[in-house]
DNA sequence: CCAGACTCTGAACGTTTTCTGAGTGGGAGA
DNA sequence: TCTCCCACTCAGAAAACGTTCAGAGTCTGG
């Protein structure tokens, strides 16, 4: 969720990836904040796909059983394919092997990684390369305003530092105004895919949250606690 | 219950759990609220039986005896079916299983659930995935309004605070304006399946709700009792 | 290598919610 | 009118829930 489906899909996606379960969870959530995807289980297979389907982006695991996603990308680009790539790997990965990889509009993300994180890059990038739509990277709700691309958030003017965890909860939250997000919604989008802890921890971070946006006690909150449901970011005007 | 049936199904449901008293409720039940429903009891059948009635969404026990859900949902995924899923788990099932449930507009409920909360967030997916029906996901009787998204509760333009049960009740109600509901019927819709208390519990709630919603002593009162029939939501324009 | 920032867990605390039982009130039939 | 029964309300106990804090462990930049 998050965003809504515009009319027709926002791009056309190749997801690669060898592990199913994070294809499909790749997959599902991509198709759902609106994307046309294709996937594959490997350098072969995303080959093939990038010449049937013509891509406007891969999501591209670089740990692959035939072959590695520098040579897939080095193939492709051989092949006259020049859509931009956003890399996955593991976080042990050198971090030389990872520097070359932001040059040309490329990017990526480590594993484990969180989903709206993945959806949030992938439209950094095609932003990038794709100038012509024109959402601006900035969310705005009441006097909050979130930009992507700065990764800074104001309310009324005045900066706000966040911890990059209170930053995508609070993303998260402002993607879906005045609606009720449960605590295992706020997970699923917002923290890493392998956590495996109490869902309590979001409201720790609900907490801190409030403690840097919701300051004034004059003002009625943005945050709102749903008892039993979850929490909502409520606008002032309201239908 | 809650809504009349239109001219054809609303949607096409999947159901499967082991458990056939489950099934059956769930399948009774959701027939009866408008729904075109087949079921199954093990993952394999479900499988099969996605491939041959193409539902529009499943519900789906995450403790099957032959596969798990999420084994379920995968090989769906895979099968390029990519209809949402609505999962059932048990609610000791440590809650950290919950991982990646509600990412592509799927949803989840613990059992023990009540039906019209199934239903509810039956209706919430579907409208998350299928957005060209534009019902938007407000009851209204009268000056009362209730906004699923947002579970928020308004008189008339102010906001009233009610508890998850409150709300639960209040909204049943509203779904069946002007009909007389018994304690039993209110029972099996908004209370868990497995409750085994008084009935006269809902008088309790019948009482909060009313000192919540019919403030005021001239207007005339929405919630009405049938002495030793049920209670009515009563719209000012009706008889 | 150190200091500070960050993430996550567990526990304490206060609050809300749920449910039950008992007393009170009022409607309807005899 | 009287009586019975149903419904209403209140009060209280137990459980569930959310908030906050302190602290341990980890990561990061200087």
């Amino acid at each position: 969720m998050g965003d809504m489906n515009k009319n027709g899909p926002e791009a056309k996606l190749l997801v690669v990836d060898d592990e199913p379960n994070i294809r499909e969870l790749l997959a599902t959530s991509l198709r759902f904040a609106g994307f046309e995807v294709v996937s594959a289980g490997n350098g072969r297979d995303a080959l093939a796909a990038a010449e049937l389907h013509a891509p406007d982006l891969a999501v591209l695991d670089v740990m692959l059983p035939d072959m590695d996603g520098f040579t897939v990308t080095r193939r492709l680009r051989a092949a006259g394919k020049h859509f931009p790539v956003l890399f996955l790997t593991a976080k042990d990965d050198t971090e030389d092997k990872v520097t070359g990889l932001t040059v040309g509009g490329d990017d990526y993300v480590t594993k484990p990684f969180s989903l709206d994180e993945v959806v949030a890059r992938i439209r950094a990038v095609l932003r990038r390369t794709q100038p012509q739509v024109d959402d601006d990277a900035v969310i705005r709700v009441d006097d909050l305003q979130l930009d992507d691309d700065a990764h800074e958030v104001r309310r009324g003017g005045t900066v706000i530092e966040l911890s990059p965890t209170e930053f995508k909860l609070l993303r998260y939250l402002m993607l879906n105004p005045n609606r009720v997000l449960s605590k295992a919604q706020i997970l699923d989008h917002v923290w890493e895919y392998d956590f495996n802890g109490d869902a309590s921890i979001v409201e720790s971070y609900i907490s801190y949250l409030r403690r840097k946006v919701d300051i004034d006690p004059d003002a009625p909150a943005l945050i709102q606690t749903k008892r039993g449901v979850g929490y909502v970011l409520r606008t002032a005007e309201k239908r």
